[in-house]
DNA sequence: CGCGTAGTTGAAGGACTTCAACACGTGTGG
DNA sequence: CCACACGTGTTGAAGTCCTTCAACTACGCG
């Protein structure tokens, strides 16, 4: 009898992605598990929470990917980050019980809902998957960091050149093997509402990529030609391959 | 006999800071304290972390204030986010064991060094502190949204304000009462660095908001005239003043 | 007193926005 | 089944906000 059979239809994508950093003892995985409830589907585009909302649990994503966003008083939208499979999210009901957020599914996906008190239950017992989930938001935070840097800092070509290089790295995780060519299910008003650039200016910027020979496009279908280029150009650091977790307490024996 | 004096010169401000959200039991403060190191000091603009550096410990501002920013390949500079006392910051040495960020103090400052060890040690002991630290992190993670909103889709004046209210809110949190006037050590080029503007248009910005009749300033000092003018056209949220605890485990016998 | 940093202001330039029009694909109701 | 609406992508022209460059002032400190 496997742990799935006894907890669920999959393994959560939640192990998988703290496996990633740890080898997890079969107990840590058991408690991750029973954090869950049943799963629910998402269609692109569709809400899973909506901004100042009411909500009273988290989620993991374990499939596909959404994004977070604010709508603003004059009207305009600003897309905070891109949450995939393995993320824990909605994490800012933890804090209050108003969403500051809209979560938006960008693909189809499939997300479990973590009560807040079973997270809590989860700190609470101790161990080392509070620490890491600790690692884990800070790594994320260092992420959203970059971003803010990248739209303080960095003109259009630059902007959307990291947003690329980040969302190619992010599906590389679970895609597997490296993959140069990404399906972009976004359009370029949510580039545009992540980047804080206009939709005209997306659409520029990409025909510029193109001819300065950065890219290549076939409708949703987006080609990276000189990864190392855009690396170097941009100073983009991918912030999940590595973690530290020398720091963690010891495992439950 | 206090705690105090046990452990060291003064009660640590994280323990102040939490006791906000939580009545702490005396065995969580005792955790706390002892996780701090000794006491060190910082003259204003002097470095705490060097971006790139080596780091195997967080720090907790007993006093005063600090920036985190980033130096870009560029030349340019963005200043991340504001700690003051209370925080516990150089959380990204958690994830990694270089820096991901310069911290420079703004004011005269008192830290204590946190080694990652004894963080590790108080998430692995359980009870609520590992838990309270996370909402704390979401917290200072949704602010930073706000920051993010605010440069990717915010002209300059707005940018400003909505910098100039989040200080004021942090400060006041340390000054007890309400107050309208704050002393802003800050130049004018890091308030650009932290708003993605030239510190000339930080000036000229500033010179129209005073035009304008939305604040007054002497020298380094700074009052805010209209401050309710100012958080709805900006429609700045403090995100601090509250933190939801129900999810909580329960406390320790 | 001289030097360096910070603040201030003007003039010119540039990156991005705004407005507008059109192409294209897709779904939907008459 | 076609007409039409609608969202998305694309391009041009004009305008604006912010930057860049440059000069000058003010202030603190050796």
């Amino acid at each position: 009898m496997t742990l799935a059979s006894l907890v669920g239809a999959r393994p959560s994508a939640l192990i998988h992605r703290l496996s990633h950093y740890l080898r997890l003892t079969p107990d840590e995985m058991q408690a991750i598990e029973r954090m869950s409830g049943p799963e629910r589907r998402l269609a692109p585009g569709m809400p899973l929470i909506e901004q100042n909302g009411p909500v009273d649990s988290l989620f993991v994503v374990q499939h596909g990917w959404l994004h977070s966003s604010v709508r603003l008083p004059s009207g305009g939208r600003q897309i905070l980050r891109f949450h995939y499979t393995g993320d824990l999210i909605g994490t800012s009901s933890i804090a209050w019980s108003q969403a500051a957020a809209t979560l938006t599914a960008v693909s189809d996906c499939i997300v479990t809902p973590v009560p807040k008190v079973a997270l809590g239950q989860v700190f609470g017992r101790g161990g080392r998957i509070g620490a890491l989930l600790f690692a884990v938001a800070k790594a994320e935070d260092v992420a959203m960091a970059d971003r803010l840097t990248s739209i303080g800092r960095m003109d259009a070509i630059q902007r959307l050149s990291t947003l690329i290089l980040d969302i190619t790295a992010r599906l590389r995780a679970t895609a597997g093997g490296v993959v140069d060519t990404i399906e972009l299910p976004l359009t370029q008003m949510d580039l545009g509402d992540a980047l804080g650039l206009t939709k005209v200016h997306v659409n520029r910027t990409f025909r510029e990529m193109e001819e300065r020979g950065m890219i290549a496009r076939n409708g949703k279908r987006l080609t990276i030609l000189n990864e190392a280029a855009l690396v170097s150009f941009t100073g983009f650091v991918d912030r999940y391959v590595e973690i530290a977790t020398d720091w963690l307490p010891a495992a439950a024996a």
